[in-house]
RNA sequence: GCCGAAGUGGCGGAAUUGGUAGACGCAGCGGAUUCAAAAUCCGCCGCUAGUGAUAGUGUGUGGGUUCGAGUCCCACCUUCGGCACCA
């Protein structure tokens, strides 16, 4: 039979295994009690338009999880869809004169068409979609079923506001206090929105934290240090000459004895109360509510102050202490008051400096001596002293003792709080979905939309002017009535969050149009096995999910505590970035492809010109975006080197939580690895079909060479299965291949043998680079179609070694290597150790002191 | 300021539990093939000395523990990420 090679074309080949998996629903996922389940999700791109390169990396990683878990026998659920709610829909709107809705599903469909060029093994049938209203109709019931447990409220607060645009802005839309489209200064406005409790959640959220050890360390920080929780103490002051109480919140009362002022918040009721009857507090405070509030901004604030004329009565020593309104105060947290000890707080000794009020110290060191408060505050823990019957004690004791007095006057209890703030929902934009709440006009009570009602549906053909929601205009959408009565409906609409704090738990049953979704799929699939996404959700995202998935529980829907047991995030992709100064001195990003390098004889880039002949300024590898120009487009790759090229560099380049850096020349080095492959493959199928092998007849190099596949198949598996280090298993693969290639003999016993390793190979590269590997399966001659195969088992015989190399060091220096019998005593070894030439060398004339044998390592001989 | 992660050849990175530092790849250099180029194949490739065998040296800096340290401990430097008046 002759046999004609043919050379390696990705573009001719992928389009068509592609469309061997969707006529074959190789991907469709059933529900099977009889299989184990994994459950890989990535998190669902927003529909942009197009895929940039950490979709790709995010899914491609994704994809070699899932096909390799499929290999390992799994029952794999591998979903997409769309977050396709949010800001980026409206403004093309406006630009383009579009419906957010229209952009969004073309966008959708495009970029369906790319994920598949990629040959992501998803399963399509369960594919979601945001926006539309079979998804978020559940979602509407379900935050009315939370109305009605009371995890639901609607509250006045504060945020900030553009007066010309006439809306609320996020905090990021905010630039140098004014707003990032029109210019004009913000405003802080308090207006009513709709808040999910999640501090509710906020002890449970912190505590199963320490469950999650499939995630990786410093999201778990991340998430801990964003709940915030302390442990103190609510104590009550009166004010003196006022029938007036208010209480502080502490977490050192230890320090008690040391107050001498009293901060409150601008917001504070007794600041209000105070102001009535001073205009220049009034004054003051009205600055502090209005001054921009951003919380990366408050630390470098000025601290300034203002005493509002009222004395608080210390309850122990009956001193009165003054009372401040202090812009540092934030009226969200604790009890908007703080008992002030300048002493023992450095922001309070800053304060006290600056409007001499007196430091009066009660805690020195642990050693006895003085605290020295000459230039700062004394904050570390301590013994109580200046502070009568608690003289002497030390943190813990100090702080019992006090909250136990306090706590029998009446005027104190233990408090623990959170950093962790209500969960806002409301935006008052227009493409999102409509939080389903009627104001019943006559009297003015506030119900969810029946769910038979359900879904609240935006309305169409809406004109966008970015000023105002036409959910607040249209007057025939949210005028409507409830049983009877005349009603408003609420015109703001869900934090887009919303969605996707529930995402993972609808594709187990994606077209449910009963409930939210079926509890029996959900709790067979869930929770999730591996989950993969970018670090950027490390608490946004990655929280919500985590408490709706508890409430979820809590209303009977799921079973589990935690929706994602595994967690990976993945690095940033970089490219290099170049550009050019024009006339007025601004600077213009070119895109790397355009710039045109010459390098040094160590490949550093000694000068770079464009197309137009600008010389370019290299700026070095920075993450990929469009202002530095500096994106490569997923799309344009897989067109030049085909998806298996682009998913193999991408999965080699670097490890999946770390920066990978985009570089044509790695591209083309990924590319040049599979033609190789490819060419073996065929020159193989030349030399002749595979016979049966014979383990009992091999020779030296035929035994070395299984042995190599073997311990390389030990070491892919734990590699993609446990470590997750998907470059070292390529690298792998890469070295026993480099052996492969040197193995030419064509007897049956070799080519069987060499049948043996092509196989493995292609079997284990299945999950990085699944085109290729379909097609070299056929042409290896396999009836069975790779997708329905399993991961190579490993051989133990072939395990085994027959030599191995040990090393021969002299004082922990290497100066010799052996080769032996593994199953060798530990005395003939290190006798053969010291017979060896170069080790006699170096031992010369002294005595060996002390021989250490590491098994199947090395050995090393002390000598003196 | 606080918390976290990381510093290894020209570059991306490897070394999994304290045991051969630099796997694998990129770039580079030399050669084969070719009329030539691309592609492909073979070889070299941390630094210093040496034709070479080899020797010395080397994982941000300085100490320490150990037969043995990229890995553990102490101090410091640098970079990146997160949080930030939380009482």
């Amino acid at each position: 039979m002759s046999f004609t090679k043919v050379p390696y074309n990705p573009q001719e080949i992928e389009p068509e295994v592609q469309k061997y998996w969707e006529e074959h629903q190789t991907f469709h996922a059933k529900e099977d009690a009889s299989k184990e389940k994994y459950y890989c999700l990535v998190m669902f791109p927003y529909p942009s338009g197009r895929l940039h390169m950490g979709h790709v990396r995010n899914y491609t990683i994704g994809d070699v999880i899932a096909r390799y878990q499929r290999l390992q026998g799994k029952n794999v659920l591998a979903p997409i869809g769309w977050d396709a709610f949010g800001m980026p829909a409206e403004n093309a709107a406006i630009k383009n004169n579009r419906q957010p809705s229209d952009w969004t599903y073309e966008n959708i469909s495009y970029m369906k068409g790319q994920l598949k060029s990629l040959g992501f093994a998803y399963d399509w049938a369960r594919e979601v979609a945001t926006c539309r209203p079979e998804y978020f109709k559940w979602e509407q019931k379900f935050f009315g079923e939370l109305f009605k447990r009371g995890l639901v409220y609607k509250k006045v607060s504060t945020v900030n506001w553009c007066p010309v645009d006439h809306t609320v802005l996020a905090n990021e839309q905010v630039e140098d206090g004014c707003c990032w489209r029109c210019g004009s200064k913000v405003e802080l406005r308090e207006i009513p929105q709709w808040y999910l409790k999640i501090t509710a959640y906020a002890e449970e959220l912190l505590k199963d934290i320490d469950k999650l050890d499939g995630w990786p360390e410093r999201v778990r920080t991340m998430q801990r240090n964003w709940i915030g929780r302390s442990e103190g103490l609510n104590i009550t002051f009166h004010v003196d000459g006022l029938d007036d109480t208010f209480t502080v919140y502490t977490t050192r009362p230890d320090t008690f004895m040391g107050i001498t002022y009293i901060s409150i918040s601008a917001n504070h009721p007794l600041a209000k109360k105070a102001c009535e009857s001073n205009p220049e507090l009034e004054a003051f405070c009205k600055e502090c509510r209005t001054q921009k509030f951003a919380e990366a901004d408050i630390a470098t604030m000025e601290k300034k102050g203002m005493a509002t004329g009222l004395y608080a009565i210390h309850p122990l020593n009956g001193r009165k202490v003054p009372i401040y309104v202090a812009n540092f105060v934030i009226m969200d947290y604790g009890t908007g008051a703080v008992m002030s000890v300048p002493a023992h707080d450095q922001r309070d000794y800053e304060f006290a400096k600056k409007y001499g009020i007196e430091i009066y110290p009660v805690i020195k060191p642990a050693d006895g001596s003085e605290p020295d408060l000459s230039q700062q505050a004394f904050v570390e823990h301590g013994i109580a002293f200046n502070s009568g019957e608690f003289d002497g004690l030390n943190f813990k004791e100090a702080f019992d003792a006090i909250a136990r007095k306090l706590e029998s006057l009446g005027i104190a209890e233990r408090k623990v709080n959170y950093r962790l703030r209500d969960w806002c929902i409301s935006r008052q934009r227009y493409w999102g979905a409509p939080i389903p709440m009627l104001n019943i006009d006559e009297t003015g009570e506030l119900v969810p939309e029946d769910p038979e009602n359900l879904p609240v549906k935006l309305p169409e053909d809406v004109k966008i002017d970015g000023v105002i929601s036409p959910l607040k205009t249209d007057a025939s959408w949210y005028k409507t009535t409830y049983h009877g009565k005349s009603a408003t409906r609420e015109t703001d609409t869900f934090d887009t969050f919303m969605e996707s704090s529930w995402y993972y738990a609808r594709y187990c049953s994606a077209r449910d149009d009963k409930e939210m979704f079926n509890k029996e799929a959900a709790n067979y699939w869930l929770p999730v096995d591996q989950y993969i996404g970018g670090i950027e959700h490390a608490v946004l995202h990655l929280l919500y999910a985590r408490f709706f998935f508890k409430l979820l529980r809590d209303t009977g829907m799921v079973t589990h505590d935690e929706p994602f047991k595994r967690l990976l995030c993945q690095g940033m992709v970089l490219a290099d970035a170049f550009y050019y100064l024009n006339d007025r001195g601004t600077k213009i990003w070119v895109n790397p492809l355009d710039a045109i390098c010459t390098r040094d004889e160590k490949g550093n880039i000694v000068k770079a010109v464009d197309k137009e002949g600008h010389e370019l300024h290299h700026e070095g590898m920075i993450k990929m975006s469009k202002s530095k120009a500096n994106g490569i487009d997923p799309e344009a790759m897989v067109e030049l080197y085909g998806a298996d090229t682009v998913r193999l560099f991408m999965m080699f380049a670097s490890p999946a939580e770390l920066t990978l850096e985009w570089r044509q020349s790695g591209v083309e080095g990924s590319q040049r690895f599979l033609r190789k492959l490819w060419s073996q493959v065929e020159d193989l199928v030349a030399a002749g079909k595979a016979v049966p092998l014979d383990k009992t007849s091999l020779n030296k190099e035929q035994s070395q060479l299984r042995h190599l596949l073997h311990t390389t198949i030990e070491k892919v598996t734990d590699d993609i299965g446990r470590r997750q280090t998907f470059n070292t298993a390529i690298a792998a693969i890469m070295e026993l291949l480099n052996s492969a290639a040197k193995f030419t003999a064509s007897d049956p016993q070799s080519l069987a043998v060499r049948y043996e390793v092509y196989n493995d190979v292609i079997l284990m590269l299945y999950p990085i680079t699944p085109h290729i590997c379909f097609k070299l399966w056929q042409m290896l001659g396999n009836e069975k179609c790779i997708d329905d195969c399993s991961w190579p088992k490993t051989d133990p015989d072939a395990l085994k070694a027959s030599e191995i190399q040990i090393v021969v060091q002299v004082n922990g220096k290497v100066r010799g290597r052996i080769n032996i019998d593994p199953e060798l005593a530990e005395e003939e070894i290190i006798s053969r150790a010291l017979s060896d030439g170069s080790v006699r060398n170096h031992i010369g004339d002294k005595s060996v002191k002390k021989t250490i044998y590491v098994k199947g390592r090395l050995v090393n001989i002390v000598i003196a």
